[in-house]
Order: C-alpha cells, then structure tokens, then sequence
RNA sequence: GGCCCCAUCGUCUAGAGGCCUAGGACACCACCCUCUCAAGGUGGAGACACGGGUUCGAACCCCGUUGGGGCUGCCA
C-alpha cells in the first residue's frame, strides 16, 4: 500500500461535464496503479444550493463510468472551522489584510492609472480591522518567485510580483475555493493535485497559502491539458455538448467513453487503441501526459463505441439495449448490432417493424422513383410471389429476385431498392429479406399495397 | 494589455538525435465483397508552423518569430 492521497474535486455545478469525467479518469488511473487513495470531494464553497443533488449527479456519473472512491464525498460546504482555523492562523501571522474595496472601485482606479485589470493593492497598508462587509486578502510577497515541478508540463515559474492580492475570505465572511482547496488538500494530506490546466494560475497561489500555512511538502501537481471544441476553444457549456449524461441518453457506452477520454492527451504507444480498464490502469504513466489541448471528437468516440457495440454477444446487445427499447426487438438485434454507432441509433433502424404505417423519407421516396420506371410494375410482381412463397428469408429472396426479373430487373441489388422502400420508407437499412420475414408476410403486403397507391396517385396527379 | 501554457496528417496520436523517403486510428476518396447500409479487405490523398542555432546527423535539444489557448471574480 502506497500513500498516494490523490482527489477529485468537481463543484456542484448540475451536470458533469466530459472535461471533468477526463479529469477524474486520469486521477483514478493513477490512484488505482499506485494502489493509493482516490478522495471525493464537492467544492461548493460558493452558492452551495441543491447541493445533494448535484452531489448525486456526480456520483452517478462516476458510477456509471466505473470510477470508485475510496473517501468521500466531503462536502466543503460542511467544513467551515476549517477553513476559518485557518483564516485565524494567517490573520494571526500578518499574511491576511481587510479589505473593503469594491470590483467597480478597483477597475476605476487601475482604469484611472492606466494599469491593466487586477487587485491593486490598495487596502494593504490600511490596517482595516476583519470586520463583515470586509474581504480577506491574501498578503502575497512582493519579490522573488513560486515555482513547481509539473508532472505533464515541467518546471513552471510566477514571479510573486505578478500575483495579486488575491482574496480568500468574502465579505460575508463566506471562504473561497483557493483557500478552501489547500486547507483541505493539507488536511486530506493529499500527494498529488491533478487538475485542468485551467488550474494553472492558481497554483502559485495554492503553494503560496500552503507554505503561509506550514504545512510542510507540497503536494505534486500535474496539469492536465484541456478539451477543446472544434474551434479549439476549452469546452464549455453554452456552446457544446459537454454534460456525460447527454451521451449517455444518447446511447454511448461507459467503456467506449472512458476507452475514448483516456487517449484524449495520453497514448499507450505504438498502435494500440482499444484498451481495456484493467490495461489502462497498468499503463498509463502519469508524466506521459501530454501538454497540448485535444479535441474532443465525437466521431472518433462514435467509432469506439461502435466497435464495443459489435463486440457484445447478441444477449449482451440486447442488455445494454433495453433501456432504448422493449423485448420485441429482439429477433432482429443480430442484424443492427454490427450497423448501429450508438444505442439511441438503433431504433431508427427497426422502427419500422412496429411503427403502424411506414414513416417514409421524401428524398428516397423521390429518389428510387426516379431511378426505378418499373416501380409499380415491380411491386406488384413482388406483392404476387410473396402472397405464394414460403415465408422465410431465402424464399422470399427468391421471389423477390424471381419478381424483379419479371419485370425487366435482374439485378438483386437493383429489385431490392422498391421494396425496401416500400416497406422501411428508406433507402437504407437491416437485410431485407430477414426484415420482410419479421415483419410478417400480412403487413408487408399491406405496405407493398400502399406504396403502389401512393405511387398511382402521383402518376396520376402529375399526367 | 499582463502573466502562464502549447505547437507532428482535418482530428486523436506514435516518435524520447540516426530505426522516419515520419507509423497507427477517426474522418475522407477509390476498389473488392455484397440484397441497401453497415461490417470486413485492399489501396489512396493527407503532417513534423517558420527562422536561426547545437550536432557528423534534428520531428526530437536551445533561441527567436508566428500562431493558438488558459487565467486575469468577494466563481470553481
């Protein structure tokens, strides 16, 4: 048993977002093959409402990931003599100041001077007593640097100068996530931080308050690069799809999607993809990690979850199925499990086997009609052999090839187009012969019957 | 603006000075297979941002340029 302490510290936002599930992959990874500790923590530091939902929400998405913990959750919103023993610790030692500056008077003042935006320090030297309706700042030193070794990006270096005064207490005496995150990464004597890179500018100020606050060695920290969106922008959730549960409802495997965010700034080397938990946590290799943000593609992921999706048995198909659709699609699963990207795919392939009337797509309607001049010629030729053949798939493929000779088309793949048409509504679908049979020799001549009225009618219409 | 980070095919990446006329995967194109679509097979197009160094030798090391991103809140 190692003593690796690492933490996944999400804020209870009300989703959970595929940065975070990315986020929380790699620090299970490492927790898991370090054999340490992986810590849950909710960091609702702020308006911490709803929280036991959101809270749930977190779990569930962790959950269904496959990602335990072996702490937690904490909730910060429940540690507050912490951080106010903290507060005391720092007040006592001069490294806090009051302060009852507003945002609009800074920005005036640094606007006035010409300085760019920022603290500016003005209450440092007033000696305000900590009083309600006043801040709390952090005292940060005027000269020399903070550093850290970064696992994924290496030594990184603030000159303190550039840092600003930042606050760790808010007027309504209410601590911030800065001073909330150290005292517990301390307290929860966590070894390894690894975060977002949108992290970065705050860990000079988390080794900062951690050094004011002796508590001895820092934690490591490892700075993972972002996900960004086509226009490589970070993620975010008013332009992207970003919430885990959205794939999820949509009908994207847990395994595809972990498979998927693992290989998102992280390879196993050489050729391989397709790994499996077990491999990735034998594998991966923390300070591999690339530093230059990768796009999430969700083509690429459709394409992982497409192969998991073949790789089941068809009672597995079926399984993971379920919550998509009822039993009855059962007979055909075979037949889609190989066509199907996502699990909320699959009924636009089938649907047609229960929907009343066939839905039929305009363009492939006009499409087939165009190419197919023996269209109704066709279809009854083939609407006379089925009421005869044997109703299974290769007869029925015999009578179908049989009709379309009948009529000028000898080519199977030609003869099909019509009818499937007909009895889909589309172009494109599951074999046709196995469809015809589950879909029952009545309601496939009912359909082969209504597509030549609808076709009579438009001959009609239009002469 | 300031601070910090980043830079191999469109995308995710392999590559840790010679194995690279740069490999794989997704997407794309063509062909094969085939009752459509998929799946599968074969082939194709497609990248080391640029400029200087260092070195016998650089995609790999250093510097600069350019480009992109993150942060800049009494959010996390």
């Amino acid at each position: 048993m190692s003593s690796v302490r690492v933490r996944m510290a999400p804020s209870p936002t009300g989703y959970f977002h595929v940065g975070s599930a990315r986020t929380a992959l790699f620090n299970w990874l490492f927790t898991r093959q370090q054999e340490g500790k992986f810590v849950l923590r909710i960091e609702d530091t702020d308006l911490a409402r709803n929280r036991a939902d959101a809270a749930e929400g977190i779990e569930r998405a962790l959950r269904w990931l496959g990602l335990d913990w072996d702490e937690g959750p904490y909730f910060q919103s429940e540690r507050g003599k912490l951080y106010e023993a903290a507060i005391e610790r720092l007040l006592a030692k001069g490294r806090l100041y009051a302060c009852d500056c507003t945002a609009a008077q800074v920005a005036e003042r640094n606007q006035a001077a010409g300085r760019p935006p920022g603290y500016d320090g003005y209450c440092r030297q007033r000696n305000l007593e900590p009083a309600p309706g006043r801040l709390l700042r952090f005292r940060t030193p005027r000269s020399g640097h903070t550093s850290w070794v970064d696992i994924v990006r290496g030594e990184v270096v603030y000159e303190n100068s550039s840092i600003e005064d930042f606050a760790v207490r808010k007027s309504t005496g209410q601590p911030l996530f800065i001073l909330a995150n150290v005292v517990d990464d301390a307290e929860m004597a966590i070894t390894h931080v690894i975060r977002g890179e949108d992290h970065v500018p705050n860990t000079p100020k988390h080794i900062l308050l951690w050094e004011a606050l002796e508590y001895g060695a820092e934690p490591s920290f490892a700075h993972l690069p972002l996900l960004v969106n086509g226009a490589r922008k970070k993620l975010s959730k008013r332009r992207d799809k970003v919430a885990l549960e959205d794939y999820r409802d949509e009908g994207y495997l847990p395994e595809a999607m972990v498979n998927y965010l693992a290989l998102l700034g992280w390879s196993p080397g050489g050729d391989r993809e397709v790994l499996s938990l077990e491999q990735l946590i034998a594998e991966f290799r923390l300070d591999q990690v690339k530093s230059a943000p990768a796009f999430f593609d969700e083509q690429k992921l459709a394409s992982f979850n497409a192969e998991y999706l073949r790789s089941f048995s068809t009672a597995e198909f079926l399984a993971r199925a379920r919550e998509w659709l009822d039993s009855r699609w059962a007979p055909i699963a075979p037949l889609v499990q190989e066509r199907a990207r996502t699990l909320g795919e699959v009924y636009s392939l089938v649907d047609f086997l229960f929907l009343p009337e066939v839905r039929t797509d305009p363009a492939d309607w006009a499409k087939v009609r165009r190419q197919h001049p023996a269209f109704i010629a066709l279809l009854e030729a083939a609407s006379a052999n089925y009421e005869e053949c044997e109703w299974a798939p290769e007869a029925i493929r015999e009578a179908t090839q049989a009709a379309g000779a009948a009529v000028g088309v000898s080519a199977l793949a030609k003869a099909q187009a019509p009818i499937r048409l007909a009895i889909t509504g589309r172009t494109v679908g599951p074999p046709l012969f196995e469809s015809l049979h589950l879909l029952g020799r009545e309601r496939a001549l009912a359909r082969l019957k209504a597509a030549r009225e609808k076709a009579r009618q438009e001959d009609t219409g239009s002469a």
